[in-house]
DNA sequence: AGTGCGTTCATACGGTCGTTTGATATTGAC
DNA sequence: GTCAATATCAAACGACCGTATGAACGCACT
């Protein structure tokens, strides 16, 4: 029964390496030392172990979020009195510090972001209930801060921070690479201040830079 | 010799709608009403074809940007005096705009955003040398403007508020489709509010809210 | 021991891919 | 008009892909 996990396992670091395209179901039944037909029996074919793939790894993602929004929400008694910026964190920190929920960081973003261009920017039906519940949660949350501005900007705001971590994580390093000022440095990347900046963008969107919600 | 021109808008169509690896060379003479040879006879193979493809959609932009670069030195008589949002626009204006310097933008970023994430994140090299002069010039002025800095710290802002922009383009869709709020309608783009938007974010991450540079 | 079921295995099938080939068509210079 | 260079064409090649097949295996249960 470990075949299954050997598979996952062999999935997870192929695809995040170079793309579900380009990996075959031979390359990863052969980096996982089984059979090739495993894939079809476990997984029922080539798609439902990318859906599981990349189910493994935003599900986490996104329980992680609703778990950091509900410790807030108990924290600060009631989702009115939670800081915005709390509400950003819970719902950034996951996406940064990946492995603050059981996801393997170095993969999982870029694994993330080739399905979502791959397969036209639709989320993997596996996901998609739980994706829908915590972005659904967050905007919710947010018009509770902000009920004159229009969902679409709160929505906006998301996207764009959401972004920029995602395409630091995949681009950080060849653009290290560009900047002749650090040519063949290896330059590791704060993620804890990166987080910051990226929570202070988001609500940057939010009228100003106010850097608590209602209460404090 | 149209031929060539054929397949390149062909190419630019179908790679930019559905992804590199997921358009093959068949299609896309196909779509071109040409022979399925001429892609190897003009560009060497679909490699090739992608890489001019990819280069037809770059360098206008890092063109552009240089442009606009130039532009506001001379406007403010010197790499010194430019403002910092000045800068800042000059480097996002194209990416955001990418129609003002004849580059269609529906597909543009989503194009390039496949490619930067397929191709293991390497900037093609038939785009490289532009890419990279462009890069510098603008890591150069910024560091005019913040000798102190890190270039490692500029770099990452710009790679930042770069994301921003790119995964807004790609994501920005389905992401307002989760929302419940605006759930089946169609939200149009306010990109120069975009713009105005990833320009500040970029700017917020050198020291503060400071809206002009040096000289200001 | 024997049976049934879940799992693994080697192998083969049909299809699509990028590329090559060699013939044919087109062009432009003399 | 001739000839060589350039360009286009239909057709085929070999490689690889995802999937299906049917036999072999392991193992709990009777």
């Amino acid at each position: 029964m470990d075949t299954r996990e050997h598979i996952l396992e062999a999935a997870w670091e192929l695809y995040g390496a170079r793309g579900f395209e380009d990996v075959s179901v031979r390359d990863i039944t052969q980096a996982a030392g089984v059979n090739l037909a495993s894939v079809s029996y476990h997984f029922g074919g080539k798609e439902g172990l990318i859906q599981e793939t990349v189910k493994r790894c935003m599900n986490p993602i996104n329980s992680y979020r609703l778990q950091l929004l509900e410790q807030a929400v108990t924290r600060h008694g009631g989702v009115e009195n939670v800081p915005l910026s709390a509400l950003m964190e819970a719902l950034m920190r996951p996406l940064v510090m990946p492995e603050e929920c059981g996801v393997q960081s170095g993969l999982m973003l870029r694994l993330v972001a080739r399905y979502l261009i791959e397969s036209d920017y639709a989320i993997p039906s596996a996901s998609r209930e739980l994706y829908t519940e915590a972005f659904q949660a967050f905007v919710s949350a947010l018009i509770i801060h902000y009920p004159d501005l229009e969902p679409e900007r709160i929505v906006k705001h998301i996207v764009f921070a959401s972004g920029a971590v995602v395409y630091y994580h995949g681009l950080g390093k060849i653009a290290m690479q560009l900047s002749s000022a650090s040519a063949g440095d290896v330059v590791e990347i704060d993620r804890e201040q990166m987080l910051k900046d990226v929570i202070e963008f988001a609500m940057h969107g939010f009228g100003g830079n106010n850097n608590a919600g209602s209460t404090s």
